[in-house]
DNA sequence: ATCGTAAATCGTCGATCTACGATAATGAGG
DNA sequence: CCTCATTATCGTAGATCGACGATTTACGAT
């Protein structure tokens, strides 16, 4: 909590985006097979199991390497359960990269 | 099949978002150097000349590639102009990302 | 015609990505 | 215990990325 009124303080008015952060969201969302897990997680909320790995068409081991980069962008959570891992979207860290396209699709500063 | 046609009513391209499309928008933007000339493209609208070689700090063959990529997205758009080239922010190839991001910030449908 | 600037392209290098199979590691169930 | 199911990790191969310098192309100015 205080972390990120700190962080909020070091971004008063002139301190914009962290491009990085951006860069590393817009990383996580850049690849066909990724972006079909999220939708598969945002349609089943709640938790998924190895179903992704039938539904994408991918290798088992491939499927968890892109989860491994989901969750590295803070854009997957997986918590465990039993021997099975329930994933579900954390559509909220997202918000850096929903916050530079709303900014750059408004008018210009004035 | 009801509901597919019922899904292509709302999206006439057949796919709801095509994610091939999506993913080159993300990684278009998925790279500090092009997030920094699009910033400066929405900054100074209109258009801009070699200055982003100077701004961004990178050879210019380099940003001569960043720029390619953002044009083959469709994120920027280059007007010859003589000799240079006049680079501008085209915000709207962003929609299907945008699109993406609100669906996914949403409750599932149902 | 020559020079200088702006931009694109080429060639190359190392780094990263993507995918896979094989192999652990962990827990459920017999 | 052993076996099966589920994940994660390792090793590898090929593709792509990111950066640079050098070169080429195009235009304006001298």
């Amino acid at each position: 909590m205080a972390v990120i009124k700190a962080r909020e303080a070091q971004n008063p008015a002139g301190a914009r985006h962290d491009p990085v952060k951006v860069a590393v969201l817009a990383k996580a969302l850049a690849h066909p097979a990724r972006l079909g897990i999220i939708k598969m997680l945002h349609q089943r909320q709640g938790c998924i199991g190895c179903d992704i790995v039938d539904r994408i068409g991918l290798a088992q081991s491939t499927i968890s390497e892109h989860l491994r980069i989901l969750k590295a962008a803070g854009i997957v959570t997986g918590e465990i359960e039993g021997s099975r891992v329930c994933y579900a979207l954390e559509a909220s860290a997202l918000a850096p990269l929903r916050r530079l396209l709303s900014e750059i699709t408004t008018p210009p500063p004035g």
